[in-house]
DNA sequence: TTTTGTCTTTGTATCGATCTAAAATTCCGG
DNA sequence: CCGGAATTTTAGATCGATACAAAGACAAAA
């Protein structure tokens, strides 16, 4: 294993020059430096980034913790965060806590040990505060996506969800629809709650009653979706439209109204959330909400990285706007009420 | 921060024991240890990797490469993965080159930085055996998953393709179905290759004649995959099969027939292939080739632990064989020919 | 009591890069 | 061609855990 010590050999000179080569800094001469990349490659040097880590306790690591690496929010999620992470030297690794909190706190503990220079987490639900203890005090910043911690000091990215479904909603009353299911989620109950008062609010605001409306929860799968939605059209008085939790129960909805041998879009309207890759090729394309997933991560990866210059910010959140994007699943509604 | 020495004074123990400790060495007393996890409480102390990976060139970390996150079989190999190195003590990373060569490069130069034990890599097409020469040289392992480098010799794990398109092909022949067509791949042209290879196996046993059955190829997305079954359904003759590449394409597949006013399974049936988690939950509920990635995951980790332990094991290969998970989207064709 | 052997514990050198402060070299105007 | 500033280079200590060999503790056997 060749060292820093090797590659000065070769090229005639010091272990510290060569180190600072490696951190390509300005410091050294250009005819140094070439020199000693030369010899680099000569004895086909590998820097070593434990033995660097140790002394200068700087990872140039960060790590973003997700709950469901399944779920495509999450890989345009990071996307955004590489995008501005990347540039900046800092490489960034993947954790999947599978929605368990044993295995997030392995992972919180692991990083620990690791020295990584930050972190960004979307909390597994019932994520403790304490759980990220450690971390202030060992002054390693963590920023939360997505989903926040109740009751922790952290910078934050994520959207709007309240203002998300109320805009999603007022899409379809604004259409003309009069009755119109909520199909909420069993899963994440948090988030489920602030987009039930989004659709809550624009139903009011349109003067209707919210206990006319229909709600029934559903786990994040087709075939859930498609259950909840033949159940709600199976009730005596049909909803019109559906305000679904996310684009993949949305999906499942589509495939409900499809085996009752409905057509979405033309026979009952479907809205999805979050704007998933899929949501732009499904047939017929989906009317969803776009939460802008990637702009999300480049946020948090900002503020993330902000903080990593200095710790002394105050605490900040970045909430962006989802925006409607209208495609195929939504129409007027067939009959007037 | 505070370390090992810490931890003994507190402990009135020397460093070493403490380090013993850390490792949960047979070697100390209960007593000690007792005594010493007590002052570790105490203190806060936490463990710090980077200086012992540097001593101990182990850094009880694995990298799993994949080509496409968003892609759901990749996270069923992972749970595979961690079903057998989480138990060893071993942390898996997860790293994505978003089939770009450029960024493959990147990751595979940061894990030989960190001197991670082991890679288990699923490699962009046209990777070339000589960027993982340094790998060899410094005597890390590494195991291709799914798709091999052509001309490298490593360990391998993965699924038969060549066999799982000529069991799927055979389920619908022996359904009664004369004309198949094969919805192919734009994407992996050598997954491709041997899926067309299994599928024309298929039907030449069947005596039939390979030249009549459609082939269309079409990119992995829902809408890709409606528009190739559109096409082939605009033709003169219609085919009553379609044997897809993967699940997502059948999915499209599915859509595209609803489209059309057909239903999945009853006018036309479609067979996809890997038999991701959305498979069971489409509605109707898809049949499938499942190559149970999970599996094919805990494969290429036993592989790799093996030569963890010893390096001068001769280079195997673990092929596993799909199976056929019959749902509800193939079916005996409505017009017996 | 001494000897022997098993269990535990420890001192010290070491892994490979970085930090610091100081030394060496270069540059330039006078 | 010199002095002083600016630019480069370097020696040596250091980060925190681990390997190794050797020492200490203790019980049983002689």
């Amino acid at each position: 294993m060749t060292t820093l010590l090797d590659v000065a050999r070769v090229a005639g000179v010091s272990r510290a020059t060569v180190s600072l080569v490696c951190r390509n800094s300005p410091l050294v001469a250009d005819k140094t430096r070439l020199k000693v990349q030369r010899a680099m490659a000569e004895v086909g040097y590998v820097y070593n980034r434990s033995a660097a880590n140790l002394r200068s306790s700087l990872a140039n690591t960060v790590v973003l913790i997700i709950p469901e690496i399944a779920n495509p929010i999450y890989s345009d999620l990071l996307s955004g965060v590489e995008e501005i992470l990347t540039p900046l030297g800092i490489a960034v690794f993947i954790a999947d806590t599978i929605e368990s909190l044993e295995r997030q706190s392995q992972i919180l503990l692991r990083m620990l040990e690791m020295r990584v220079d930050g972190l960004i987490i979307s909390a597994v639900a019932g994520t403790s505060p304490k759980s990220l203890d450690a971390y202030i005090r060992m002054g390693i910043p963590v920023v939360q996506v997505m989903r926040g911690i109740e009751g922790a000091q952290f910078d934050f990215a994520g959207t709007n969800n309240r203002l998300g479904t109320r805009k999603a909603t007022e899409h379809l009353l604004s259409l003309g629809h009069q009755r119109i299911a909520f199909v909420g989620s069993a899963i994440s109950p948090s988030v489920n709650q602030q987009r039930y008062l989004g659709f809550c609010e624009a139903v009011e605001m349109h003067g209707l009653a919210v206990d006319a409306m229909p709600v029934i929860l559903s786990r994040h799968s087709f075939n859930a979706g498609a259950l909840a939605t033949k159940t709600l059209l199976a009730q005596p008085v049909r909803p019109t439209g559906l305000i679904c939790f996310n684009d993949p129960i949305a999906f499942g909805a589509t495939l409900g109204l499809y085996e009752l041998g409905l057509v979405p879009g033309k026979d009952v309207s479907v809205v999805g959330f979050d704007d998933i890759e899929a949501a732009r090729n499904w047939r017929p394309p989906l009317t969803t909400m776009s939460i802008e997933a990637q702009l999300i991560g480049k946020h948090a990866a900002m503020l993330l990285a902000e903080r990593m210059k200095n710790r002394d910010l105050p605490i900040s959140s970045l909430v962006s706007e989802a925006v409607l994007k209208k495609r195929e699943t939504s129409a007027p509604p067939r009959i007037r009420a």
